[in-house]
DNA sequence: ATACTTGCAAATCGTTTGCAATACC
DNA sequence: GGTATTGCAAACGATTTGCAAGTAT
């Protein structure tokens, strides 16, 4: 990682209101790092837990799900659910919707302009959309 | 709940190679009987079960738990999650999709054809669709 | 009679929490 | 120094499992 590139990660979490502790560094490091940016990513936190492990970088568990719930909740992250007990983190913020392959676990984005909602029925009074999450549910053929 | 309806309930478990035991019949009609046909339900496994206890019947959550998947499996149901940690089973099996309100956690139907997908990016090599879940996100705007 | 179902209680999974020790500003 | 953050281990809620007892065919 460059020093530029590490600098802008302690912009990014400053901004966020989040101190760039060594924990948050090295998660962020591994979600929005040059190795990670070009891909996005879809991990549970298990998985970041692992992967920071395994580069030799010590955080527990409850310290990953904290931050990632920090990183999504300043929009950083955003948080998909497709299977009950399974949450990913997804380090793709754009509008944007997902492939989802039933046997493999495996989440795949789709660029938000290749789903075209049509018209949606008007929303219930005093609410506003959120957010429209489209799932599409793959399963192998053959 | 009619004669007529209940022995429908029987042939629908029988045709989908379920024993038509006390349990599942219980539940079924709680989920498919008459009173509640004409509303889509959305149930999670504690709130049927709660409501077969109110009624007086007796019926284990294990059973309840298992009694929902091998309804789903047989296509009696649809699993909807939406959170982490709930999944919902929702009685309208027709393709459609959801209003999900974040503050009270309900689920509301939005029939099928009030929702257009446009051109989907052709699926992967070797895989098929199973399902397209849409779901909209609300939140009170107050 | 046999195979399928059930209930119970314990186990499991992913996730959250309480709190003392530690790191950041 | 004061506040935010961390780690640990225990707590948690939802769901699942193993197995002995009960029930449908």
């Amino acid at each position: 990682m460059t020093m530029r590139a590490y600098s802008e990660l302690i912009e990014r979490l400053k901004r966020a209101g989040l101190r760039p502790t060594r924990q948050r560094l090295a998660l962020g490091r591994l979600l929005f790092g040059a190795e990670a940016a070009p891909v996005d990513r879809h991990v549970t936190a298990e998985q970041l837990h692992a992967e920071a492990m395994q580069e030799g970088v010590r955080v527990s568990l409850a310290t990953v799900y904290n931050a990632l719930h920090q990183f999504t909740d300043a929009g950083l992250l955003r948080e998909v659910v497709v299977e009950p007990g399974r949450s990913y983190f997804d380090t793709n913020i754009a509008d944007h919707h997902h492939f989802y392959f039933e046997e493999s676990g495996r989440l795949q984005d789709i660029p938000g302009d290749r789903v075209q909602l049509g018209e949606l029925p008007e929303t219930p009074d005093g609410c506003n959309v959120r957010r429209v999450d489209v799932i599409i549910r793959l399963s192998q053929s053959e």
